[in-house]
DNA sequence: CACCTCCAAAGTGTCAACAATATGGCCTGA
DNA sequence: TCAGGCCATATTGTTGACACTTTGGAGGTG
């Protein structure tokens, strides 16, 4: 069953955290499960030293945490952890909109007019999952534009971090035509070229998400305080 | 001559960690420069397993870049991505300024006086290097005051970071005097309760560092392009 | 029945040996 | 002299074995 690396241009504890990535975060591993090194060992069809090396690069990523002697465990966001990146997050894209004013051109107007119209479609067909994916590429638009790899980086990094929350709370898919109305209105901004609404639109359109989250927790929550 | 892992509490791949990151942040390993796994696990007093483990880590962490059956080498930082991690820090070194407003007390009022105080002796002292130190306490401050454990690791991890970049750009020490004008700006706008002066400061007091970085360059720089 | 001890099973931590790969010098031949 | 292939060496990649720690239950005792 295990993919054989295809290309050994990295070796073989790289390929095993790619593969540990995916099970993470396609939550096949559920935050705070724990990783057996040998049942690992065996579904990669390697022993268990490059297992461990995997596992160690993805402490250093912060995706697993490991405890002396009982193992890592996926790691498991708290709800303070979710909202201080939801600040961060928005910060980073309030950043971003405001750099991509300087940096659209034409042929990005056209990518981000296509997206916008598939993200109308993807409303009225209520398909929130298409959506999701349209919105990513929306927010990582606006993150190339920025022209800040590190930024870019980290953004994604954010994003990702995210999926480390237990998934109760975290399904919200917001109201999808609001949202898309905001899009259109930091779009807008960014080819008018007006840094300061860029900036803010697409700070409160994330902060939004913050919101929501907040909401959510408040009706069912066991520990709501900030 | 290697010390002993005193707290079991962590493993060997953790204490080896630690020695490797003051190895590089001490320039003792200079960016650019080779791991040698058998020479380090000699020096560490392992074997090679958690030398390569440890190692591991780094590569998560973003120190060391591994190339494949060809070794570990201390990560360099390009003048690009030196100027990136400038703009992100000004960005979060604002946002947590923003944020302390809501959090000052009458105890961390007096922190920052010492340290203000302190400073001011150590520019009349011409002590660049005391100056340093207390200027990492001020900064250090102002995110514990925002009150965002991930603001403040994230900041933490830039100023680490920016010691990947060659030194010869790195030294300028700025005009003590005036940055320390800059902070006592700052902490009046954080009592004051003024976000907006705060952020801007803040912000800007960042960016003077990389306008010394981009003067510095321009004069003797190989690559000046953004 | 509650509680304590002891022990076996499972799993992680560490190591030394072996395999695979790149590096640099040496020899050869034009 | 220089270009090119060849081989010894150093170094990384991988593995299986062994040591140590934790865990959970069996069995005995009050």
């Amino acid at each position: 069953m295990h993919a054989a690396p295809e290309k050994p241009e990295h070796g073989l504890p790289v390929f095993v955290v790619e593969q540990l990535k995916q099970l993470i975060y396609s939550g096949e591993l559920k935050p705070g499960e724990r990783l057996n090194e040998a049942a690992l060992a065996l579904r990669m069809g390697t022993s268990r030293g490059p297992v461990r090396e995997a596992i160690r690069m993805l402490t250093g990523l912060g995706l697993v945490k490991a405890v002396l002697n009982r193992g890592v465990f996926v790691r498991q966001l708290s709800v303070r952890e979710m909202l201080e990146l939801y600040d961060l997050r928005a910060l980073v894209f309030g950043f971003a909109a405001e750099r991509a004013t300087e940096h659209i051109a034409e042929s990005h107007k056209a990518q981000f007019e296509a997206l916008l119209d598939s993200m109308d479609r993807a409303c009225e067909a209520e398909n929130p999952n298409h959506y999701y994916e349209l919105n990513l590429q929306f927010h990582a638009l606006v993150l190339q534009l920025a022209n800040n790899q590190r930024a870019q980086a980290a953004y994604d990094d954010y994003v990702k971090e995210m999926h480390l929350f237990r998934r109760e709370y975290f399904n919200a898919p917001g109201n999808m035509r609001q949202s898309n109305a905001e899009h259109r209105t930091l779009y807008e901004a960014i080819v008018k070229g007006s840094k300061a609404k860029a900036k803010t639109t697409a700070e409160r359109h994330v902060l939004k998400g913050r919101e929501r989250l907040l909401s959510n927790l408040g009706s069912n929550s066991p520990l709501a305080g900030l």
